[in-house]
DNA sequence: AACAAAACTGGACCCTGGTCCGCTTAGGAT
DNA sequence: ATCCTAAGCGGACCAGGGTCCAGTTTTGTT
């Protein structure tokens, strides 16, 4: 039941950035035992890191995640502002990391969790479930989602959307051998762009519904099924 | 051979952005004469406008759009910094400026030019048509393309941004009638983003040709067509 | 020509993300 | 217990986007 294999960057994913740090290759998935959440911090930094993140997770309560700023969460742990950045990277880092739990949860249950999102389900059926599966956290964690969006730069380069599409483009391959998976992966992915469900749900007022069979026809069509 | 019809928001497409206007209604399309570029504006404040472009352009051109401060390009054009701000509402108003020809060129194409762009090809094939010539597009014009995207909140709200998806959900809802033309608009719309686009040709060296391959296959499927 | 209203100007100012670097401290080695 | 060193710290600092408003210029009116 518990999760046997662990994607690549599943680790890194959920590290600080400490810049200049690339994984060293690029394996389509690795087998990991459950990766240490903090590998090695000193423990005064485990500490301050721990009180970041409670801190962050306050003023996203309190104030909405778009007025979180980072000398604001500095303060509020008690902590210098360079800390913060030390620690997380940038902005983004730390609002992804506020999301860690909620995706780890994803993680696990779409890389070895029970079907029809978990392997033993037929890829297309997986698709729809990993859609289906990630609107529904888009609209549950929207603000932080929308928050944690990354600069353009790295839209397609952070760890954690590198997973999804690595996921997506897998399936595809399965259930569509002869077309461009990698392409059609990214496409698929774009339709489930958290900035895009906001727009969709908020400004333009589509039902969770619509989005649900909108990307399950999606799924369809690209898959030419159904 | 001209362009018979101007869609919505071409004009305010291409305008200032005084912050809180809003164009009165959404029709679908609009028939105009050939929007004034600079409808009603003072003699010095047009002239003010004329500098900054231009200062604005030979700045992109000797450091490249990433370099473009707002602060330089006031200066270069010696003119205050709240001047930029005034006539083009922030950065990414300038830097659409600075594409707004070929943009306009490309509207005019798809909006009234020869097929298979334009009016009187079957909606498939004008599909297939918009992505390369799109494709192209953001090839060309890549770091202009890229510094011009807009922050997420306004990422889909963009005028130009919607006018493309109003053409594509047109063209999809006589390709596909009974299709969520609305949602495989965004579908489509997102995997011709320039961003997603410098990524693949960029990072990942996709060639060309596969682009426009994929692109057409996607049309394809999403269309149920091919 | 004089005047008033509207439009425009520009630079001082604020905010926030992000960097830097000299100082401090944890914690292993002796 | 002491020392040494790498890891960590934090606040001063910077840059760049965006706002504001007191003063200036344009332009239409009388």
């Amino acid at each position: 039941m518990f999760p046997v294999l662990y994607a690549v960057f599943m680790s890194a994913a959920l590290q600080p950035f400490p810049k200049s740090q690339q994984p060293p290759a690029q394996p389509e998935l690795l087998q990991l035992g459950p990766a240490e959440d903090e590998p090695c911090l000193r423990a005064d930094a485990a500490r301050n890191r721990a009180r970041l993140l409670e801190a962050a997770a306050r003023l996203v309560a309190e104030h909405g995640a778009a007025g979180v700023t980072m000398e604001a969460v500095a303060a509020a742990a008690e902590v210098g502002k360079g800390t913060v950045f030390r620690r997380f990277g940038d902005r983004t880092g730390l609002l992804t990391a506020l999301l860690d739990h909620s995706e780890k949860k994803f993680q696990a249950a779409f890389l070895g969790g029970p079907p029809p999102l978990g392997p033993g389900a037929p890829p297309v059926e997986r698709l729809r479930a990993f859609g289906r599966e990630l609107l529904r956290r888009s609209v549950d964690e929207m603000d932080l989602q929308l928050a944690a969006e990354p600069s353009p730069e790295r839209r397609f380069s952070v760890p954690v959307r590198r997973l999804h599409h690595n996921h997506v483009a897998l399936l595809l391959r399965q259930a569509v051998p002869d077309a461009d998976s990698e392409f059609l992966a990214h496409t698929l992915m774009g339709s489930l762009n958290p900035v895009l469900i906001h727009h969709l749900t908020g400004p333009c007022g589509l039902p969770m519904e619509r989005l649900e069979k909108a990307w399950c026809d999606l799924v369809a069509r690209v898959t030419r099924t159904g």
